[in-house]
DNA sequence: CGGGCTTGGTTCAAGTTTGAAACAAACTTA
DNA sequence: TAAGTTTGTTTCAAACTTGAACCAAGCCCG
């Protein structure tokens, strides 16, 4: 078949979209480095777990929910459990498994860089968008994901917003 | 200031947003490190370069429109290089710079994957937008892309469209 | 001219990511 | 129940990224 190439507009937005997401998470990179000390991806590891019943789970379903590899989870894990933010145990039920669970130090980070991470997305991002917006951007983004099969739209916990749970555990 | 969380839309928003940057950029990569046996920045490089008049660019002006520092420039130029896609040549008129040229191996290299590249981004991504969807995901990318500082409204070059050209150069 | 500041690029070490391979516990089935 | 398969996780080497430090070549003025 002969390749349907992008249109024009399509170039337009893709080549946007481009730009968008590496200046973003660049940005977001850098000030959670400054004031949390780690990557993006570990402090949204730090909010999963949070928002986890018992700030505890399942190293695949962390992975799972994170988007990310269970190896490259495996390498985060492990540096966050030096830092102290988090500590792993055996899952009983299933010998194999093992859980990662967040620390008290862990949740005093979270609550301590919470808020100047909200701020950077806000300033990045919402600050920016109308009401209208933001829910284009939650409906394009849900058929992306949902696309690229790990749906999308599915209740999984995620990054910014860190609260406090409860609730028992293991799986 | 008491910190302005997010709303539940803006965090909805934001979890689908995450979600789908991070497995839209891992389905591309792993696309492309298939078929063209380098990541997906790698691509957008030679992308930019085959955009450029004359196929060459200072490193700089470069490392500008692909949004990444120049460190991480040249260690992909000398990747590219070695693999013989990319051609490093002094700038006659001011002895510092250098200036990253696509040589006929990297033209090729465009020729051969570029079809498959936008196919994966098609199915990912407009297969599934209506025309207005991919309208608003032009403005809202600009908008946070500029709020960035880069701006990025700007004509500069890009990835996936991938074309022919020509003209002088050097700066 | 001759510092001193700026700009364009590269280098280096430390940290992160990738993907394939290795392990071990759990399950399945003959 | 032993062999074979699947599942959960880690390991390892190679590739990539980061940020600070460094080296030149231009620039600016006295």
């Amino acid at each position: 078949m002969t390749t349907r190439w992008l249109t024009p507009e399509e170039q337009r937005a893709w080549r946007a979209y481009l730009a968008a997401s590496l200046l973003l998470e660049d940005a977001i990179d850098r000030q959670l480095q400054q004031d949390a000390g780690m990557p993006h991806l570990y402090y949204s590891i730090l909010a999963n777990l949070s928002d986890a019943p018992e700030h505890r789970l399942r190293m695949t379903d962390l992975a799972e929910r994170s988007k990310i590899t269970r190896s490259r989870l495996t390498y985060a894990v492990t540096r966050l459990e030096k830092d102290g933010l988090v500590r792993r145990e055996g899952c009983p039920s299933d010998r194999r498994g093992s859980i990662a669970a967040l620390t008290e130090a862990g949740v005093a980070v979270l609550e301590r860089t919470a808020p100047g991470h909200v701020e950077t997305v806000r300033a990045a991002v919402f600050d920016h968008l109308s009401e209208e917006q933001v829910g284009q951007l939650e409906e394009i983004s849900t058929v992306i994901a949902r696309a690229l099969h790990g749906d999308g739209a599915r209740p999984a916990s995620e990054d910014l917003p860190w609260r406090r749970r409860s609730a028992p555990s293991c799986s």
